[in-house]
DNA sequence: GGACGGTGAAACTTCAGGTTGCCTC
DNA sequence: GAAGTTTCACCGTCC
């Protein structure tokens, strides 16, 4: 805690600091502890600074088209790169990440202002850390961060090649606050760390792995390896620790992702030592490392869809309402009755029993509903700025949902080949695809050329080119038209036709198009 | 008298992040 | 718990 006088530029500790850092000669980053927060604390930062240069305009351009449209977090995270600020979080595109992370670590970038992803994820040391709030939400209202966290985050001061030293400034809103800093986080001991092990998911899985990697084989060498592991030496009962485990075999056998051998003389004994093996299925479903219970509600979902009508909706639900896929999309209270209503329009094509509306789970039913139609909002080509309008979901949220529901559907497709349903792979690779991309069905055949896009099929397909055929037998200036030159040239040759000299004569506008 | 618009206070809403799998249709 | 957003009552103005 030193005592040093910061020059005073506006009304705002954070924007104070940053800009005398940036005085110095030197760089930091600021942890905020929400989204918004961080994306304010840098537009503060940014309007109290007046230039700029040629690279920083170079690279705001880089991140203002990152995606094909720019969103309004495009716009804002643009308009500070400009002045050598950023902000940095899960909501961005890993593309406007790594430029923000490349051009701070060559010092083009002065100021990021993060959440704390930036701690732990990479390697991005500067001068000075501002923790701009060492409180964060919690479900009991605001509560004091980890003395863990407020390590790793100051933690990123100093940069061992440049400087000597390094700043971790922490920002207080009043005395009183400043004390309970300085004895919580400067002289407190971190936490104790806690075995992951104890949660129920974690240990279904690897007791499942265990079992289908043969490196178990009974149950007296189950208990073995777990009484090795740090959550036993943590649990201590190892009583208690038997029974938890005794149950969860009894789960996955009743599951039929485990098969116990029947001993004909099967008495207590033998019992411990009776051969425990994993099925086809549950050692597909350790390889696929989901959750056995996930894998249990997906098995029974494809089951019932194997005598129904199904559509994507019925799919994406079924994923969107697992474990892996949390957090899910949250109806507001204000939203309620409009998803209810698509729900109705949906409910028969839904694969698992509907809750009633009085059960407790019934809140986590509707946001798997809401997070499935924001799916098939995006593979009916809606873009990612509606999908912020419209669900506050951030383009960077959307690829990790999306990268999550195709490891689902993924499972879904090998759950179905061991299950022999032909049709289902069929239907779960085709929205598997459409997921990728964005697509209506229509659009499937154009990409499988190379440098198609959802973008570019889509105009293609309006200009009534429709399928690899038709790219074949279009007139060549017609794609250039749509597609640009050197794009066309490259689809022309990938389907087999190639184009020598470019015809000339005919200029640009001479034919029309359908643009949208 | 009523439609309209501006204002501010009250009510309401929201709030970090990341690991796993496989190959392509 | 705090900041941002929406809602709504209230008031003044204009036609």
């Amino acid at each position: 805690m030193g005592n040093k006088k910061i020059p005073n530029h506006s009304d705002n500790s954070v924007t104070n600091l940053a800009l005398d850092t940036i005085n110095l000669g030197k760089q930091a980053i600021v942890f905020a502890n929400t989204k918004r927060s961080a994306e304010k604390a840098a537009e503060e930062i940014a309007k109290s600074i007046k230039v700029g240069n040629a690279d920083l305009e170079r690279i705001s351009d880089g991140i203002l088209n990152a995606l094909s449209r720019p969103t309004k977090q495009c716009e804002r995270l643009a308009y500070c790169i400009k002045k050598g600020i950023a902000f940095h979080h899960a909501g961005l595109v890993s593309k406007q990440r790594e430029l923000i992370e490349n051009n701070f670590r060559n010092g083009l970038i002065k100021i990021i202002c993060a959440t704390p992803t930036l701690a732990y994820g990479v390697d991005l040391p500067a001068f000075r850390v501002i923790i701009k709030d060492l409180r964060r939400y919690s479900p009991r209202g605001l509560a004091w961060i980890p003395v863990l966290e407020y390590l790793q985050q100051s933690g990123r001061a100093g940069r061992p090649k440049f400087d000597k030293t390094g700043e971790a400034i922490a920002i207080a809103g009043s005395e009183g606050e400043k004390n309970k800093i300085y004895e919580m986080y400067i002289l407190g001991e971190p936490e104790d760390i806690y075995s992951k092990l104890a949660v129920e998911p974690v240990l279904r899985t690897y007791l499942l792995s265990l079992i289908a990697a043969d490196f178990t084989r009974n149950k007296s060498q189950i208990m073995d390896f777990f009484e090795r592991t740090f959550w036993a030496y943590q649990f201590r009962d190892f009583g208690k620790l038997e029974m938890i485990i005794s149950k969860m075999l009894d789960l996955l056998e009743e599951w039929e992702f485990i098969a116990r051998k029947k001993n004909e003389f099967r008495d207590a004994d033998k019992f411990e030592n009776e051969e425990i093996r994993a099925t086809v299925m549950g050692k597909r479903v350790a390889e696929l490392y989901i959750d056995p219970l996930t894998a249990f509600f997906i098995i029974s979902c494809l089951r019932n869809a194997s005598d129904k009508k199904i559509n994507e909706f019925s799919l994406l639900q079924m994923a969107c309402h697992t474990l892996e896929m949390r957090p899910l999309l949250r109806v507001g209270a204000k939203e309620n009755e409009k998803i209810q209503e698509e729900l109705i329009k949906h409910e028969s094509f839904l694969l698992e029993h509907e809750p009633s509306m009085y059960e407790p789970e019934y809140d986590d039913f509707l946001n798997s509903i809401k997070t499935a139609l924001m799916f098939i909002d995006w593979t009916d080509e809606k873009d990612e700025e509606f999908l912020l309008e419209q669900y506050n979901l951030r383009p960077g949220e959307l690829r990790v949902k999306l990268d999550n529901a195709d490891w689902l559907l993924y499972s879904s497709e090998e759950i179905s080949r061991i299950l022999h349903y032909q049709s289902l792979i069929r239907e779960i690779a085709k929205l598997r695809l459409r997921m990728k991309y964005g697509v209506r069905e229509e659009l499937l055949p154009l990409l499988r050329l190379e440098q198609i896009g959802r973008v570019r099929a889509r105009k293609l397909y309006n200009n009534k080119i429709k399928d690899i055929g038709d790219v074949k037998k279009a007139d060549f200036l017609k794609l250039v038209q749509i597609l640009g030159e050197k794009v066309a040239l490259n689809v022309k040759k990938q389907v087999g036709e190639e184009i020598k000299e470019i015809p000339s004569g005919k200029r640009k506008g001479q034919i029309s198009l359908v643009d949208y």
